[in-house]
DNA sequence: CGATCTCTTCAGTTTTTCTTAAGAAATTCC
DNA sequence: GGAATTTCTTAAGAAAAACTGAAGAGATCG
C-alpha cells in the first residue's frame, strides 16, 4: 500500500529537512516548501495528503494560507509555533487547522498527530459509509466478539488470552481455510517465522482445552495433517 | 426554501470572516458581532437560528451570555475556546451551549456541527420532547450523573477527579467495550498517545480504589489482559 | 503567594502469559 | 508391523503486562 504524502512548509530548511527524516522512518513521502506562495503552486499539480505549516511564515500568513488551500481541497493542516508568542494569538491565526504544536517539539508528537490526523481524514473521506469489520461471530455454539474480547462456549464464559484470542479469531473469520503455523505465527505475530518451534501448536492446545468439550476429538479447531488446523464451515 | 440565519460572536474579524465564508458557501445568512453587547442588541430586533461563540469575549464572558440569550429564546449555541484551556472548565462553561469546540478547528467540521444542530433544533421544536443524551447511568451499586459529575457507590458520595471522572464515564457510556490505555488517553485528554507510559493505569487504579470493595477483584472496571479495560453489561 | 488538590513519572513488585524443550502419542508410509 | 514423521502434552523458566506506592511537578483556589 502506497503511504500518504505530506507536505512541510517552513523558511528554516533545517526544521524541514528534521521533519522529513521523522515522516520518511515512517514510510511517508515528504515534500517541502519554503514559503506559503511555493507551497500553493505544489499543490496545484500534487496529490497531497496532509500539511504541516509554520505559522510565522514570512510572505503569507498562516490564516490566508489555510483559507487558499481550503478553497481546493480539505486535507489536515497542521500548524508549528514558537512558544514564547501569546497562545491566544496563535490560536486565533491557527483557526482553520486541525491541529497545532509548538516550538521546540518532540518530533515522536508530532508523528503520532500526523498519524491521528490522517487517521481522522481517511476515515471520514475514504469511507464515507463504515464497511466495518463483523464484530460477532458465530458458529454454532461458539460465539466470538471481537469488540468486547468475548467468547462463549454454549452460553459458557471462556477467558482466552490475547495471543489465543487472534489465532482463533483467524480461523473463525477464515472458516474452511487451512493454515500452517507458520502462515498462524506470521499472521499473530507480524513477524517472520524463522526457526521452528511448537509455540503455536501449544497455543492451540490451550484453546482447544477451553473451549472443546473433548479435547481429543476437536469440534471446533481441526487438524489437517501434514498441513496445519483450520475450523470447518 | 430560505436558508437559517446564523449569528458569529468573536473578537477577532479574521476569525469571523472565515467561519462567514464556509458558512455563506452552505447558503446560510450570517450576522456577524465582536461581543456579547452587540450580539445581545441584534438579537432584540433579529430572527436568529443558531449561534457560535468564542467563550473569551473582552466584555461579557460566555457563561453569562448564553443565560441571557435563554432567558429569551432557544437556539442551539456552539461554543469555540482554545485548547490551552482547562477542558473541564469549558465544560462548565458551556454548560448553557449545545456543543463546544476546540481551536483550532477544521471549518469544515464546524459546518457538519452546525447542521447538525440545526436538523436537531427543527425536530425539536415540532416534537417538544427532547431526545437529550442521558445523564444519569446506573449500574448495580454504582451510580453517575453526568449533569452533577457525581458518583455514588451504594448511597455513599464518593469524590472522582476531573480526569477520572471522564474516564469512568467512557467506560460507563460503553459498557462491553474494551478500551486500551490508548484509546482511553485519546479519548480523555482528547490529544493523540505517543509516550507509553502508565498514567492512564494509575489513574485506574484511582478510580477503583474509590469505588471499588476490594480493588484487587474490581466489580465494575475488569481488566482484559492484553488489550485493556471495560466494564462489563 | 502559599496551601491544597490533582496529575504524572518512576522504580520496584506481583501476576499472567509466552516460549522452550523433551518425551509421549498419533498418523503415515514402506 | 515397524520406522519415520508429525502432532500432542506437560512443566518450568523467561518475558511481558499490570499493579503499587511514593515523590515531585503542575494546576487551582483562596
Amino acid at each position: 500500500m502506497e503511504k500518504e504524502t505530506i507536505l512541510i512548509v517552513d523558511d528554516e530548511r533545517e526544521i524541514r529537512n528534521l521533519i522529513e527524516i521523522y515522516l520518511k522512518n515512517e514510510g511517508y513521502q515528504v515534500l517541502q516548501a519554503e514559503d506559503g506562495q511555493q507551497a500553493i503552486d505544489l499543490l496545484e499539480h500534487t496529490d497531497v495528503d496532509l500539511i504541516i505549516l509554520d505559522i510565522m511564515m514570512p510572505t503569507l500568513d498562516g490564516l490566508t494560507f489555510t483559507l487558499q488551500v481550503r478553497e481546493q481541497k480539505d486535507m489536515p493542516i497542521i500548524m508549528l509555533s514558537a512558544k514564547s508568542q501569546d497562545l491566544d494569538k496563535i490560536h486565533g491565526l491557527s483557526t482553520g487547522a486541525d491541529d497545532y504544536m509548538t516550538k521546540p517539539f518532540n518530533p515522536l508528537e508530532l508523528i503520532a498527530r500526523v498519524k491521528s490526523q490522517l487517521r481522522r481524514y481517511v476515515r471520514i473521506n475514504r469511507a464515507p459509509v463504515q464497511p466495518r469489520q463483523e464484530n460477532e461471530i458465530e458458529l454454532d455454539d461458539l460465539l466470538i466478539n471481537t469488540a468486547t474480547h468475548e467468547v462463549r462456549v454454549g452460553g459458557r464464559d471462556v477467558r482466552l488470552t490475547p495471543t489465543e484470542f487472534d489465532i482463533l479469531e483467524l480461523l473463525a473469520r477464515n472458516r474452511g481455510m487451512v493454515f500452517s503455523a507458520e502462515h498462524i505465527y506470521e499472521k499473530v505475530w507480524k513477524e517472520p517465522f524463522y526457526r521452528s518451534d511448537n509455540t503455536v501448536m501449544v497455543h492451540i492446545r490451550k484453546i482447544r482445552e477451553k473451549i472443546e468439550e473433548n479435547s481429543r476429538k476437536p469440534k471446533y479447531i481441526k487438524t489437517v495433517w501434514g498441513v496445519g488446523y483450520k475450523i470447518e464451515t
